[in-house]
DNA sequence: ATCAAGCTGACGTGAAACTGACAGCTAATT
DNA sequence: AATTAGCTGTCAGTTTCACGTCAGCTTGAT
């Protein structure tokens, strides 16, 4: 998944990324509010961390602006203020959640789950196809009662591809969730991952469907047809 | 848009129904855990409020039930407890925000608002014929239950055929729809293309039809006549 | 019967995808 | 610091697959 963090205090800003970087998240960080509305009008995340207090151009007008654009990615926003006047302003100016400073790390991450889920699937916090369940908590995946022991890159496809249920997902969708924005990879790494992936995968009914210059879905074994 | 307010405090609950009926909701209020449970296995709603600290049934379970159903109602907690420990069990059980007591009825008021407006989303153009849908954004045709697998040149030609429904279509205009203006392809081709298409088909009660020197057309089995 | 229109199995080609091997990197351990 | 183990991207050789062409066949109108 993958996530913009704007944000221009040094110390939470490095300790956010890392954070969030360990969770298995494609991150993205920029400290003033001029760039990350350049960044914005072309890069889409599947979820912003947004501080209100920011050089050059405020975060309710980054959020202004970002809206008025027509996206509708979730928002989560970041305040010093305590008093409810500006809470209000940014959830009607579009944003999906706040958190006032200081916050907890654990509950930052919890919000952002809930906000990612909320916008991919409808469910709750364990993902489930077929047999697999993924547990977004701690970041582990069952098929049915044995645990798969995957790597973070392993771990985060199939987690789109769960969220996008039985839906095709191309591999450039799948290159921008698995990459921020310093670190590209070919088509052909995502072939690779696929490929080692699927290696784990096909003791169990399900399997990773190759949709000829599409991309790919998840599949159960059974509903196939020709 | 329909309100359901699982609330047991007396004054908070006249007072939040009020102020929801005042801004144009549809408000059913009810107080305890257990029949919110029941209530809701039958009443669909657009956004749901709900107190942690029930009677019979706690708010978590009620919670869990609902998402276990498998429905993506959005959900506002309100809870007393002020530890993060039970905030973050919220947001992961399926919750879309909460907000803890005391609040401000205008905060209260905003969330339940960008809940909803976060709600009508989704829904991607589907075109229909007989048992088949064709979701035109995530290019994928089911009949029934189970998913076709098409080459992209079958899946284009459906696509067309399905959208003039039982019209007749021409080869040329297949032609055109199927190629870009500078490569072009014979008009075996395009018989060749429908004929792996009505290998695909011809399991279902559906058949593409030829109408000799004009074209062809999508029909239902039982209709043919003669 | 004749002939044009349409059907379809077979085949070749080029593009897309797969995967084993390798190397750079990171993190943990000694 | 050195070592080791695991992760991950790149490369290259191979395999798979879509799809247009062709050729021979079927169909149907007259």
């Amino acid at each position: 998944m993958r996530l913009l963090l704007v944000e221009d205090d040094l110390i939470l800003k490095d300790g956010l990324e890392r954070s969030f970087v360990k969770s298995g998240y494609a991150v993205d960080v920029i400290s003033d509010g001029e760039g990350a509305n350049k960044l914005l009008t072309y890069q889409e995340y599947d979820v912003i961390v947004l501080d209100l207090g920011l050089p050059k151009l405020s975060g309710f007008e980054v959020l202004k602006r970002l809206r008025a654009r027509g996206s509708n990615t979730p928002v989560l926003i970041l305040t010093a203020l305590e008093d409810t006047q500006n809470r209000v302003k940014g959830l009607d100016l579009g944003a999906d959640d706040y958190l006032t400073k200081p916050f907890e790390l654990a509950e930052l991450e919890a919000r952002v789950r809930a906000l990612i889920r909320r916008g991919v699937s409808g469910g709750s916090a364990k993902i489930s196809f077929g047999v697999l369940t993924f547990d977004t908590t701690n970041r582990q995946c069952m098929a049915g009662d044995i645990a798969l022991s995957l790597s973070a890159r392993e771990m985060a496809l199939l987690e789109l591809l769960m969220l996008k249920a039985a839906k095709v997902v191309s591999k450039t969708k799948i290159m921008e969730h698995l990459c921020s924005w310093d670190d590209e990879i070919s088509e052909n790494a995502v072939e690779v991952i696929v490929s080692r992936l699927r290696k784990k995968l096909n003791v169990f009914d399900i399997e990773i469907r190759t949709i000829r210059g599409l991309g790919y879905l998840l599949a159960k074994l059974e509903n196939q047809h020709s």
